[in-house]
DNA sequence: ACCTAAAGCGTACGGTGTACGTTGTCAACT
DNA sequence: AGTTGACAACGTACACCGTACGCTTTAGGT
């Protein structure tokens, strides 16, 4: 036989294939929905099974995440920092998207070693274009919170999208007439000009811009 | 005798109540403590006697949540619009410290009439100091990004706290020598340098300066 | 004094994560 | 070739969760 079994005619159970099994659950149902009988019976084990390859549910969840980001590649060395950081977060933003529910994971997990090697890479282009470490510092954890916080909020509207309209402006409109005009301007403008990646960059030229003006050129 | 009371020598349940039980447990014991069960009992009743006073468990955390935003102080009219949106959000930020489960609440609540206060106010400043609606926009999500990212950044960070040189350096150190250099010389700033308000001001002050030149003066 | 509506209570159901003891199946060694 | 020991898979069991539903108690209006 080309791969060892347990005799049930299945190939063994590994940490790799339980991450890989929850990613596709989740993406499929919604990491709320991801329990580890479910888990354990989409792959055809029973629950404590896994347990024999993972420490526990927690841990799951922070390889899951750790997961996904690994699918966001790495950009090539020798570019303009600028375009350096805009491809990395670029890369994540996708990666993120393309998982909804690992946004709401990110904080209360640990760091895997994908997660490490996206900090140790975007610190590097900061300190690298000659950013003090000050600097790099606020740099960093501002494109943080945008690539984190956009991706958030842009998921958050898109759960709603078509009832859009119905129930956000109808929402607003019934609960008191005119004492929310300018949440319910916002909701028109989100309406009117969905969200995409353009405003994404936007953002993080607010950030960029900012840091250069900060260091004085 | 002066309030109504059940017979049993209590005053009766009452939705206010409730959320202020849970806010004083969740503060003390962490949000993911929280069960119906336990705030029953912390309150002296039976769980299915708070199904009277809140639709269920999700109605209650939107209701906590809410219960946050509305300690944060409104800023009062007139004052030049940085001031009001760094009072503005400064406030909230310092009554997420105070309840530090509230920012991992925030995406996944419904909002309440104080949260939609807090939006329709932030708009509303941004809009009568002219930034056109797309600007607003922007400045909006921008801000509240900041707001929430910085603010579980930060908690984060404090979690660790005294363990921070033991677990984030020496763990970055163990795990392999010279693999994250600049992750290590962050940790150390943070080590050196703990995350304040000054750090939060920084933040918003990128975003503002960008907004400011974004319209072109 | 009676009736009614609301509030509190208690039980029960289907779900959760996981501790623990048992069983089966390989790999290595005698 | 036979034995043994490690380890993966299994199954049961436990404590806990949110909440549906029916019953009992209470307060207030007549």
């Amino acid at each position: 036989m080309a791969t060892a079994d347990t005799g049930h005619g299945r190939s063994p159970l590994t940490r790799d294939r339980i991450l890989a099994a929850a990613v596709g659950y989740a993406d499929q149902n919604g990491i709320q929905a991801l329990s580890m009988r479910k888990l354990a019976n989409e792959l055809g084990f029973e629950v404590m099974s896994l347990y024999n390859h993972v420490a526990n549910k927690d841990d799951i969840l922070s390889g899951v995440v750790d997961l996904v980001v690994s699918e966001a590649e790495m950009p090539p060395e020798g570019l303009d920092w600028r375009t350096a950081i805009h491809q990395l977060i670029g890369e994540l933003h996708h990666a993120l998207v393309r998982h909804p529910w690992t946004t709401r994971l990110w904080y209360t997990t640990s760091a895997g070693p994908a997660r490490l090697q996206y900090a140790e890479r975007l610190l590097a282009i900061f300190r690298a274009a000659g950013f003090s470490v000050e600097l790099t510092h606020h740099g960093f954890h501002a494109v943080n919170r945008h690539l984190l916080g956009f991706t958030a909020e842009e998921l958050d509207v898109r759960v709603v999208d078509e009832d859009l309209k119905g129930a956000v402006a109808g929402f607003l409109e019934q609960i008191s007439e005119g004492q929310y005009p300018h949440l319910i301007e916002h909701a028109n403008h989100h309406i009117a000009h969905p969200t995409d990646d353009s405003d994404f960059v936007f953002g993080v030229n607010l950030i960029l811009d900012g840091l250069e003006r900060a260091r004085g050129n």
